[in-house]
Formats: structure tokens, sequence, C-alpha cells
RNA sequence: GCCGGAGUGGCGGAACUGGUAGACGCGCUGGAUUCAAAAUCCAGUAAUGGCAACAUUGUGUGGGUUCGAGUCCCACCUCCGGUACCA
């Protein structure tokens, strides 16, 4: 009987399916494990090789967890709206939810086929109405809370209103806010909200009449036409994710997760502490606000910078610096983002004509508009400190602007100018003589007493922009009364999303949703919103889901969230590290504010897999002709490299016939070979349909079978590094479970299996497997897990193992890694339940136990004596042993030893 | 520039806290089996020298710590990923 792994993994997929083995349910009197995938967007394009490998490593995981005693949970849903449905929508008119059905369909097949033990019936949608009747649930919850920062967590927005009636706020009392209109309260409670409206720049373009993503346009082009886009102010919903940036900060110390992980999210949320601090001007009429995070170089400052969006601009510049300075609006304005970061090096600025008193030493000092100088960032001005920033040094050398060195660095002459820890101050007042953390300090104190500045903490951290003018996302639950925005009572969730005919943009900048008349207009003065959520909403919450999918009072029950808690694993791309983890952190720890969640932490571990990269075949095409050229004989002709399809290539030759017929252009295609072959050259990219190179798991499936994939995408190196695939290796892997195969039924009859005991060599191959497969499991070391099993194997496969006290264990041990060919094995062996919930076998150490050695020992070349010790033992310990036996110290004559060699586990050599 | 991570055979990669470098797999070489091939099995495979036992050199480069360094420290080079006029 052979190894017939298409027949074994239909047959277990089905048996498994039928019965159900991977239905989850908690189960208190055991621990509980979740573990997650990030769900995919269910793309056109299928899916390639790279893609399960996330999964594979998690359902190896989670199917080691169940064998261990775990409860667990180990889910699979689909990220499903988003801009490509949508796209695909407006040029073919069909509904994107039916384009999504589709896709969803073929990625659940592909899916299937390689064995996951996920409980598709936890399947979660995030275009599914109930689901996202519960993204609007949460969106409302947002509406409805603000962020108390005494307390440093959220609150019902009534509490607010109450405080305002009672106490008054920042610029108005009690009493005027009692007084106040519905909309004048309204407008001031919006500015507190954690779902709030806004005005912000969108990428408009006219040419399409529509609003563009970010990733839309290139160089103030759309990607798609390239007609100019501009920036447009709009009225957008924001959640206020820099109200929780301390917490999201703070609590990033207990994640297990990668350390580049958690520096990406403190980069993005930037805190910088500091101090604000105002400069008057000149001419008392206004006043500048700064943020420096170096306060104690306050003397330092020889001029003013301001944005050229800064507020202040147009009222700082002179009459007789108007030209020049509108000249550099036009110019800075001209710029994108993109030319602002690439020439960063160019020096440009104008100067408005005012000046500002310097708050300690009373100096004019000059206000200069200048594009280094962010809008968006602090206040959008700083107070130039050209000795102690490269930048402002820059600026000064450049428009001959003066500098004052205010920091001493004879101690330490390497210390870099924006070093902030190392020097003392000099030429700076009362700071004189302070080091630098101090001087800081004092400057602050100084800057409170003179009632001119404050200590302040800056954040890079923007709110989220929440809205899209697109059609395939979720309704907001919002209407607009007299243009004051409520939202629906939760009775009236799911709000469902309108047929419209036509998915494309109105021309007017709102979304297609709006041109449904009859659902966005409710009467007179009453209009639902049109925009829609983007893509982050719905998977913000997910994993909350799969614990209760099917709940229609709740997005889920506390009793399960309190079950299954944080996510104790969590696998997925590094291309999520700041978005979607940090608005996912962002909800989990409102929803835990609100009592809903019981951590505020949803993941508490996570692990990003590496990209698997293909493998690409190179052509190479002599220059001006239709002759190709091998790639080994390449050098002697002028020629270009280019992509062919890896399907015409085995094992790197080229199938001459298959490519003439590939393109029509290469019909008439000659030949230069060597060695009587076309050899190809390679190349390791990016798998992507552009190079021809994309491996298709179905292909690998039907020629090798899932196991052979899974086990083979584990075996190709660490989870989280970037890999090469090379089909030639997966051989290797096949091979491997021909031969777990020959033991459960070797060609010999005589040798079936039997119940005698297990030699000791049998014994201890086993345990030595099992006690490295189970560590390696633990840390996520497939790739030398696998090497540890095909060790065990080839061992066993050496000694002709037959016994069923070995075999048995064995069958389960590789049940997470190659679960159909383990199921069939655990069968043979007359079991009638499934291999998933066997339980997986325990290392016994009195196995494990170091093996000893007979050491020869020889003394200037001559064999004198021999030592028994552990095989294991270090080199130097064996050294130590040898020396202190006092057979050997005789043939020493008490003499020290000039050299001592040790060849463990051969001899060793001891020179007089 | 800054922040992460990594440089080990022909290739992918092992070596978990300093202790036999190159596990495991691919590829390659030789052999067995076969009419032949595929498949399978056995042996070998870092380099140099040697028939061999073995010796010497070897983990990006140069130093250092240590009885002992791929692993720790210092300096540098290269590659990958992220990020940036962030005041």
């Amino acid at each position: 009987m052979d190894y017939d792994f298409a027949a074994i993994e239909q047959k277990w997929q089905t048996w498994w399916h039928a019965e159900g083995v991977y239905r989850v349910q908690e189960d208190t009197s055991k621990p509980k494990c979740y573990v997650l995938d990030m769900f995919p967007y269910p793309s056109g394009a299928g899916l390639h090789v790279g893609h399960p490998l996330g999964y594979i490593a998690t359902d190896i995981y989670s199917r080691f967890k169940r064998h261990t005693g775990h409860c667990v949970l180990h889910p699979m849903g689909f990220d499903a709206f988003g801009l490509p449905a949508e796209q695909y929508a407006i040029e073919t008119g069909q509904h994107p939810a039916t384009t999504t059905e589709k896709n969803i369909a073929t990625f659940t097949e592909q899916l299937r086929r390689i064995g996951f033990d996920y409980d598709w019936s936890r399947q979660v949608r995030t275009s599914d109405p109930q689901y996202y009747r519960w993204t609007q649930w949460i969106f409302c919850r947002l509406f409805d809370h603000y962020f108390d920062p005494g307390e440093g967590r959220a609150k019902p927005i009534q509490a607010l209103d109450a405080k305002f009636a009672r106490q008054g706020g920042p610029d108005f009392s009690a009493d005027q806010y009692q007084t106040m209109t519905h909309e004048d309260r309204e407008k001031v409670l919006m500015g507190y909200r954690l779902a709030y409206l806004d005005y912000a720049d969108v990428n408009w373009c006219e040419a399409l009449g529509t609003v563009l993503a970010n990733d839309e346009v290139k160089d103030g082009l759309s990607e798609r036409g390239g007609h100019p886009v501009v920036r447009k102010k709009m009225r957008q919903w924001f959640l206020r994710i820099t109200a929780y940036a301390d917490r999201l900060l703070a609590s990033l110390e207990e994640l297990e997760w990668p350390p580049a992980l958690k520096e990406m999210q403190r980069n993005w949320i930037g805190r910088s502490e500091g101090a604000s601090c105002l400069f008057r001007t000149a001419d008392g009429q206004h006043s500048l606000e700064i943020f420096t995070t170096r306060p104690d170089t306050l003397f330092g400052a020889t001029f003013m910078v301001l944005a050229p969006e800064h507020p202040l601009v147009i009222a700082l510049t002179t009459a007789d610096q108007q030209q020049a300075v509108s000249a550099y609006l036009a110019y800075a304005g001209s710029r994108s983002e993109r030319d602002r970061m690439a020439e960063t090096k160019t020096v440009t600025g104008v100067f408005s004509g005012s000046y500002v008193l310097h708050p300690l030493t009373e100096n004019l000092l000059p206000v200069w508009i200048a594009d280094y100088v962010l809008a968006g960032y602090g206040t959008g001005a700083i107070m130039a400190v050209p000795s102690d920033d490269n930048r402002d040094y820059a600026f000064a050398q450049h428009f001959n602007l003066p500098v004052i060195d205010v920091i001493d660095r004879t101690e330490n002459p390497a210390a870099a100018r924006e070093d902030k820890t190392v020097g003392v101050l000099q030429n700076s007042g009362f700071l004189n003589g302070m080091r630098i953390p101090q001087a800081i300090e004092a400057a602050i104190q100084e800057l409170e007493r003179l009632n001119i500045g404050t200590r302040q903490v800056n954040y890079r951290l923007r709110d989220a922009g929440f809205s899209r003018q697109r059609y395939w996302g979720e309704p907001f639950p919002v209407v607009y009364r007299n243009g004051v925005p409520e939202i629906l009572p939760d009775s009236q969730l799911p709000l469902t999303l309108p047929e419209v005919s036509s998915y494309r943009p109105t021309g007017d900048g709102l979304s297609p949703v709006a041109s449904a008349r009859n659902w966005v207009h409710l009467g007179e003065g009453l209009e639902r919103e049109t925009d829609t959520m983007p893509g982050y909403a719905g998977s913000s919450w997910y994993w909350l889901r799969y614990m209760d999918p099917e709940n229609n009072s709740a997005p889920f029950s506390t009793a399960k969230e309190q079950y299954w808690g944080q996510v104790d694993l969590y696998v997925g791309g590094a291309e999520h590290a700041v978005g979607h983890l940090m608005y996912s952190r962002c909800w989990s720890h409102f929803l835990f504010d609100l009592g809903l969640v019981s951590q505020p932490e949803p993941f508490k571990r996570m692990v990003n897999q590496g990209m698997i990269q293909g493998r690409s075949s190179l052509v190479y095409r002599i220059e001006g002709s239709n002759t190709f050229v091998s790639a080994g004989i390449r050098d002697q002709y002028p020629c270009t490299a280019l992509h062919v399809d890896i399907s015409l290539v085995e094992d790197d030759q080229l199938n001459l016939e298959g490519f003439q017929a590939w393109r029509e252009e290469y019909r008439e295609a000659e030949f230069i070979l060597e060695d009587g072959v076309y050899r190809c050259g390679t190349e390791v990219e990016k798998m992507s349909k552009r190079w021809y190179n994309v491996v298709n798991p179905d292909d690998v499936c039907n020629r090798y079978g899932a196991d052979t994939l899974r086990i083979y995408e584990m075996f190709l190196g660490p989870l989280d590094q970037p890999k090469p695939w090379d089909t030639r290796g997966i051989d290797g892997s096949f091979r491997f479970l021909k031969k777990v195969w020959r033991l459960y039924f070797p060609r010999d009859e005589n040798q079936a299996i039997n119940d005698l005991a297990p030699t000791v060599q049998e014994w201890k191959t086993l345990h030595k497997a099992i006690a490295k497969v189970r560590s390696d499991i633990d840390r996520l070391a497939f790739n030398t897990a696998v090497s540890a099993l095909m060790v065990c194997v080839n061992e066993l496969t050496s000694f002709k193992t037959n016994k069923r006290a070995i075999l048995e264990p064995l069958s389960v041990l590789i049940a997470p890694f190659a679960p159909h060919i383990a199921e069939e094995l655990w069968h043979s062996l007359g079991h009638r339940d499934s291999v998933v919930h066997a339980p997986y076998p325990v290392a016994d150490p009195s196995w494990l136990e170091e093996e000893t050695f007979e050491y020869p020992v020889s003394v200037n070349g001559k064999l004198r004596d021999k030592v028994v010790l552990p095989l294991a033992m270090g080199k130097e310990e064996v050294e130590t042993e040898v020396l202190r036996r006092e057979a050997v110290l005789r043939w020493l004559d008490g003499k020290p030893p000039k050299r001592v060699v040790v060849v463990p586990g051969k001899i060793v050599n001891v020179v007089v």
C-alpha cells in the first residue's frame, strides 16, 4: 500500500467536517487558548503559497494546544469591505457583495484543502449586516463617550454635559452653557466625543469628481487617469485616538511582541516631552506659541520660524515683505508632501518682516516662514536655536542669521549638535553652569513662573480619519437633524447599505450612497450620513465576535469574553504594524473602559510572519534580435534579461516549445543552448503576477498533498524571516512523509506492527523527539521541530521499528504538522476517534539521561588509561575530570601538563 | 540620518542560557536495485594537505574578554525591514 495523499486528505477532510471535530465549545474545566490569524481580504487573485504560511503556523500551534488539554479557539473570517470590490463593481456593474461572496468561496475552498482546524461555524465577515450591526453599535458608543483626562478613561458624554451645566467649561460659564442653543451645545460637545465631526483635507480630484485615498494619488496626480489632485476641506468623522496615546504607549510594555513592532508603535505615537512658550510680537498685537523639547536652549533662540500654513502668517507679514512672502507661499503650496520629503537638504524660506520679543532677554527676534516647519506638528511654529539644531543651523547659515552658542561641550567634544544630555549651559543667564537635564527643568519652572509657558507633552499621533466617500463600507448610523448629527437608537441597527444603480462617484464629492435619495432623505431637515466607514472599522474588533458570532443582543456576551479573554497568539504580516494594530488596541481600550472586555490589551503575543519570496526565472535576449542565450554563456553577448513564466521552467531548464507558444512575439524565437539545454537565470523577489513567479498552493496540493505543503512551508526557515520558495526542495518534505508511511505500512509483510517491547534505542529516539518538538512548538520554531521529526523518523526507519508502543505516540507527535496522514495512521492502529483530540505524548526524562563514554587517555601519544564520563560533558569538564584521576596523575609524575586536547566522544590527549 | 534585524558550505538553514560549528533538507558524487528509467535504499559531501589515521584553516572585516567565542564587548563593512525636516 502506497502513500496515496490525495485519497487520504480528501477522506479525512470530509470526515472532520461531518464529525465536527473542530467545533469549539467553551469548557471551563480546561485552560483556554485563543490563537488568531489576521483575517484576509478576499481578493479576486486567490492565494499564493506565501499566504498560508502564518495560517499553517497557527494551525500547528492550535492543534498542539488542543492535544495538550487546552480548549482552543482558532477561527477564520473575512475582512470583506474594501476598495478592490468597489472598483470591480464600478467596472462591471456587479454588486460588490456578489463578487465578495464569490471570492470568499474561492478562498474558503483553497484554505479547506490545506486542512486547517478552523471552526468555520464561527466565521465572521465584516460586510455581513449581522456583523456590521455591531461595528455601528460600537461607533455609537464612541460617539456617546468622551475621554476624561483626569481619570484617564472614557466616560458617558452625558456626564460631561451635566458637568458643563454645573460648573461651566474651558471658555464658558455654567450659566452661559445652560442658555446655549441645542446646536451650540452640540458643537461644544463635539469637541470631546471620541467619534466626532471635523473639517479636514481630503485628496479631491475635480476631473474624476471624487475623493481619493492617499495611495490613489501619485505625485499630485490621480493614479488612474493622471488628473490633478488638490487638497480640499470636507466635514468628516474622526476617532479621537490621541486621547488614548499615553495608555497605548504605556501598555505596550506588557506585550510579547517583536521589539521592532513595539518600536514602530512607539514612533508612531511619537511622544515627546518639553515645554510650550509664548513669544509676543514686537508690536504687542499677537503672541506666537511654540513647542520645544529644549527649553534649556531658550537663550540660544535667534529667530522664529512659522510653517507656511500657520494662521498668523498673513497677519505677521509686513507690507514691504508682502510680495516675497506671497511668492514663497505659492512655491511652498506647489510642492507636494513627496517633494518636501525628497529634498530635505535644500534650505528655503522667507522673512515675514515682523519681530517677536524674546521673553527673557527682550531681544528682537525676526520671524521667518519656511516649510521645514510642519503645520501638522506641535503648534506649527518653532523658536530656532541654530547652536543646537542641525536644521536651524543650516537655515541660519544660509540666511546669515546669528548663532549664540549656549552649550559648552568641551568636556565631551564628540557630542553632536542635537545631543540632549551632554554639556553645560553657557551664555544663558540664570541657566549658566547647569547641566542640560537640570537646565531643562529650571527653564520650564521659570516659564511657568512668568506665566508664558508650561510643561507639555506632544504627540506625533493624529486623530484617525473615519470617513470614506465610498459605497462598499459600513454606513454610519447617523441622521442629521437640521445639520446636527444624531445617532440611531440601537433598535434600528443594523442600518444596511441602500441599493444603488451605480457605484460610480457622484461627481460632487459624495459617496455613491448619496444617490439613494429615498434612503438619505427622511423628511424635512432630516438626512442620513452618506459617508461610509473605512476598511479598518470592521477589523478593529473582529477577534471579539469570533467568541460569540451568533449573538443577536450584544456584540458578544460578557461570559464568553471572560472565558476567552486576550488573544494568546496573533500571527500576521508586518504591514499592519501601525494601522490595524493601533486601531484595534484603541478600540479594545475603549471597550475595556465600558466594562465590555476584561483586559485593555487585545493581543498578548504577536508574531509577524516573514514573506515567502518568489524565485523568478529569467531568459536572456540578445539585444536587437529574437535570439535567446542560455544563462551560463550569456556573458558572451549583449543581452537583456526578461522574466519568463515559471510554469515553462522545470529544474531551471526552459521548455522551448512552451516558451514559443507563450507569447506571440516569441513564436519565432531562436535559442543558443549550452549542454543541449536552455538554462534560465534566477532571481529571488516578491511573489507577484508581474514577475510570473507565483506558486499556487492548489498546484502543490495536487502534486504533493497538503501535508507536504505544510511541512515544507514550516521547514523553509524561521517563521518570522523572509525566505525564498524553491519548489525543488519540496521533495525532501514529501520523502519524509513517505518514510513515515513506510513505518506503518512496511513493504515487507513480516514487518507488520506488533506489541513487542521497544528497545532502549527506540525509546530514546522517540522521547528525544518528543522533548524537542514540544519545546520547539512553544517557541514557534517549527522549522527545527520538523527537523527533529525527520531525525526521529530516519532513526526509526534504520531500526526497522514496527512496535505499536513507538508508532502510536509518533502518529500523535506528527499530527499538528501533517494532520491528514496522522489521522490515517492513527486509525490504522485501530482507533475510531480522531487523532485531533488525542493527548500529546510526554517526554519521559528517564530516556533522556545522558549517555556515558569511555575516554581513552593518551599521555605523550601513548594510551595509558580509560575514564568513563558523560558523553555530553563539555570539553573543559572532561579535561578537568581527567586530570583529577589518580591514575593519570601517576603518569604525569606530578608535573603540570603542557597541553590537554579532548576530542569529545573519542579521546583525551595529554602532552607533558 | 535615526531605529530595528541579519551576515555561517554550492543553496535554504541548525547550533535555545559561551562548550564537538555546519543538525535537517535540497543539490552534487559514488554505489545498490532495474533491460532501462522513475521511485527507493546505502555511502560520501566546509576548505586545504594526506592512501589513511589525522593535521591546519575556517561563521562579513579588524581588535578585545575568556581555559574556550558563530554566540559576549569595541570599531568598521554589507544587506534587509521600518521611519523621518517631529522642533
